[in-house]
DNA sequence: ATTATTGCAAAAGTTTTGCATGCCG
DNA sequence: CGGCATGCAAAACTTTTGCAATAAT
């Protein structure tokens, strides 16, 4: 894979911030220091990116995907009222890429563990 | 909610089958017996019977999402190259929802874990 | 009679893609 | 120079929505 500056800044923009921004939300993020960066160019990296393992692809099942410059294992909540994604420093003692694949015919690579609720925010908003 | 034929017809698709269709399928699907049903009737129906935890929704990151009618606890892999929804028969053995709730300001009601990989038909295919 | 639900079609929203141009090695 | 990456804009795809008509209670 050749260099990029734009792809290198993104992925210093999301290696930068603690927030999983949707695509839309790094272009415009990105724009302030590449301006004439278009927005195909912001997701193709991202995909780049996220098929590397450099980054991660969180699809919320709410609104457009997300993504996260922090690779460590961890999880992440999901509002299902406002769509915020939040990282969750639970993680599952067992093994469970090993166990899940005791039978299973194929290979399984990851896994991702989604919670999902309501958040602080919404919550005190309800009432 | 009032009563609906085309309702209780996605309904009745959805439990009578074990794969995880999209919206699309589902929608051929009920044509065969409600011909003139409409796609976007079909899109509300899931959404609300989704809502409502009659049905689960899916979302992949690959495509469109799936839908499942199996509301049993249950967990899935999706095949990174076909995009395959696959159920898995392992489940964690902690209380996975109360463990992560600990340390959590927020209310979670549910949560979801799905494995990523290759599945055993696109790894033949590979060869 | 009242109100939820539908079919249809258009719109909205997200993501991908074709192509000429530019940049990296 | 050769080929990957870009910017731009159009297209593709998925999902939602407005509205008049229909069906359920």
């Amino acid at each position: 894979m050749k260099y990029s500056r734009q792809r290198e800044c993104i992925l210093n923009n999301l290696q930068s911030r603690r927030d999983h921004p949707t695509a839309d939300m790094v272009y415009e993020s990105v724009r302030e220091i590449q301006p004439n960066i278009s927005l195909g160019t912001v997701y193709r990296n991202l995909s780049l990116l996220a098929d590397n393992g450099q980054i991660l692809k969180i699809s919320t099942g709410i609104g457009p995907d997300h993504f996260d410059g922090f690779i460590e294992p961890h999880n992440h909540f999901i509002c299902k009222e406002c769509g915020i994604v939040i990282d969750m420093d639970f993680i599952p003692n067992e093994n469970i890429v090993k166990k899940a694949s005791e039978n299973f015919e194929g290979i399984i690579e990851s896994y991702e563990l989604q919670f999902f609720g309501k958040c602080k925010d919404c919550l005190k908003n309800n009432n």
